[in-house]
DNA sequence: AATTATTTTTAGACAAATCTAAAAATATAT
DNA sequence: ATATATTTTTAGATTTGTCTAAAAATAATT
């Protein structure tokens, strides 16, 4: 598999599990910043070699292949996330562009080693699953913090946006994987949260507490 | 710079420093298993982009730039070799191949954060020096096995060929960087060494004498 | 239902990296 | 010095992944 192969499965694969249906043309090239046509031309080919099913003007789905292979390097991807984070002491807003390209590295073994050197870690540095060698994925109930209940403790679990932006927009606020979040109002016109974190309180707008992961 | 540029300057740089002067197209096809032609096509590219000097039939030097990117993938494949040997515990004749994708990974922030992860290491696995971020290579006055008086003590510093065949006859034999190596008798025939490594006697052919550096 | 708008596919072009076959330059041998 | 052999370059083709522009299919409006 080429890299750009990879890099298609790995989008169809993200599209699909927050939609859950079939991924259309347009939306692969928007998230690839790619042209339509460039689309439409590698997803024969990803048919061809049976790693999604394909059908003109219909949109496509991953095979069981597909999806697997797609799953691969999303843990790659993860635990290099983990390795820079953990032992090379990155911040995690500047991972994710290097996991872009450690993806790529092929050699199971080395996933496979580089996993236990981890300590088998089942999160990345953003909150989001790593799966496993064979592919399972543990699933964490998680809630945005914008649909919490007042005045009961959370944790801050993950982040649904991973932006450079969004991250230091955290680091800045003191927020961090662990937080605890107590919501003690609500403001009824805008849904900005008054939060404590940590026992500090702190406003939060409606556009951040939804791209927070609580438990 | 792609893939295939960075692996081209690589191999002129390998072939310049055991040569010492200008390479010739087809020893770079060579060593590259590629053809004369396809050699061609990119010592123009290289020329183009000032990495290489070039006078059509008169073979190619790097220029300083050429050079120092060369010793920078040099130094990423040679760290990333260490990591996987000491770190991610490969034994080391399988870390070369998977150390040729990890040599083009792009962040000169990565390789000098890893660089002080392994320790800042002057050698990779092997016994080859590894530059330094200014591309500074400390050369050490090695020895080979084959060239070495009768009766003193020696070390192994390092291997000249790393083809997994070779080193997994040192594993065999017990030899590794470090060991040492006292020569008892030298064959007149076909100069067969009779060598202590260890305390322990070994007979070591003339063609593994010339492939184990000693100091 | 017919028209208009949007999405998707096709047709054809292009750059990168490779190849084969042929031509040109250089080196070697008689 | 001439002929032969080797090395290197060019010419032209191929594959991969991309693009633009136009055509075809589907979806949304009137
Ligand atoms: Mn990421
Ligand atoms: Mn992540
Ligand atoms: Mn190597
Ligand atoms: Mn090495």
């Amino acid at each position: 598999m080429t890299f750009s192969e990879e890099n298609y499965l790995k989008t169809i694969y993200h599209i699909t599990s927050s939609s859950g249906t079939e991924v259309s043309t347009n939306a692969i090239a928007e998230k690839m910043e790619t042209k339509a046509s460039s689309v439409t031309d590698m997803l024969k080919k990803l048919a061809d070699k049976e790693l999604i099913v394909y059908q003109k003007y219909k949109g496509v789905i991953l095979t069981d292949k597909g999806s697997h292979l797609a799953k691969m390097i999303v843990r790659k991807h993860r635990l290099w996330e983990v390795f820079l984070v953990d032992k090379l002491h990155f911040p995690w807003d500047e991972v994710h562009d290097i996991a872009e390209q450690l993806e790529h590295i092929k050699s199971e073994k080395l996933i496979n080693k580089l996993d236990d050197f981890l300590g088998n870690p089942t999160e990345d540095p953003h909150g989001d699953p790593i799966p496993d060698s064979s592919g399972l994925i543990k699933k964490s109930n998680k809630l945005l913090l914008s649909e919490v209940e007042l005045n009961k403790e959370y944790r801050c679990i993950g982040v649904k946006d991973s932006s450079s932006d969004f991250l230091k927009y955290l680091d800045k606020q003191k927020i961090s994987l662990g937080s605890t979040f107590v919501v003690k109002e609500r403001e009824n016109f805008d849904d900005t949260l008054l939060v404590e974190v940590n026992s500090r309180k702190v406003t939060i707008s409606n556009k951040i507490a939804n791209n927070l992961f609580v438990h």
